[in-house]
DNA sequence: CTCTTGATCTTCT
DNA sequence: GAAGATCAAGAGC
């Protein structure tokens, strides 16, 4: 019988999941580049908060230029966290149920982030089960609101630093291949392949095509 | 498996 | 007053 495909991706054993390999803790300098160049680069990082968290699979880069964007209309009180400097975090409620975070990039005034769409569970499943009421591991973080409640993200977190705690954020220890796809659950600027994942993995919110 | 719908709040028109 | 960077549950196939 050949192997399981899953025995061979970062993170995972053939009978399950590993600890993530960490890698450098990532500095503002990361984020200070194209929303583009930091979108794929962030697929197989590892981001904690508070010691829980995991690898990031999936995630949606967001530009001031494009309708699609919160930041599309200029600077709100909502949006502002977005107009400042790179490597910060902003967070913002969806459907006024649910929280969701981006990584705030390029330069101030930009306006560009990075949603962070799905992450492959790994620190602390304990306290991410229990805030989800779930168990299977797969779901637990696979959607923007879904991992924002597992590691227990609210607007408490918006506006502060990605390089401090309670954030923890590690580059990746290994070369991943790339999938990229349309932004989902957007009517704007919906063509734009705007989306990027780890190829293969089964934690992502929806698989790429 | 896919499709539909309700929940509930912020922002902008 | 309507739309929205979502999710979970229920119905139907």
């Amino acid at each position: 019988m050949p192997p399981r495909p899953s025995a061979s991706r970062p993170g995972e054993s053939a009978t399950s999941i590993v600890p993530a390999k960490l890698g450098r803790p990532l500095t503002q300098k990361f984020f200070a580049r194209s929303v583009h160049e930091v979108a794929p680069d962030l697929i197989g990082a590892t981001m904690l908060v508070n010691g829980v968290g995991g690898m990031i699979v999936e995630v949606e880069a967001y530009h001031q230029t494009e309708p699609a964007a919160h930041s599309y209309r200029g600077p709100t009180p909502r949006t502002m966290v977005m107009f400042g400097p790179p490597g910060f975090a902003y967070v913002y409620r969806s459907y006024g149920i649910h929280w969701c975070i981006n990584f705030v990039c390029e330069k101030e005034g930009s306006a560009a982030a990075v949603l962070i769409r799905a992450l492959q569970p790994t620190q602390g499943l304990a306290a991410m089960r229990r805030r989800r009421g779930l168990e299977d591991e797969r779901t637990l973080c696979s959607g923007p609101g879904k991992l924002a409640s597992a590691l227990a993200i609210t607007d408490a977190q918006n506006g502060l630093a990605l390089t401090a705690p309670p954030f923890a954020i590690h580059a990746r220890t290994f070369t991943p291949e790339i999938a990229t796809g349309v932004r989902i659950g957007i009517t704007k600027a919906a063509e734009l392949p705007w989306r990027y994942g780890l190829k293969g993995s089964r934690f992502v919110s929806k698989r790429f095509v």
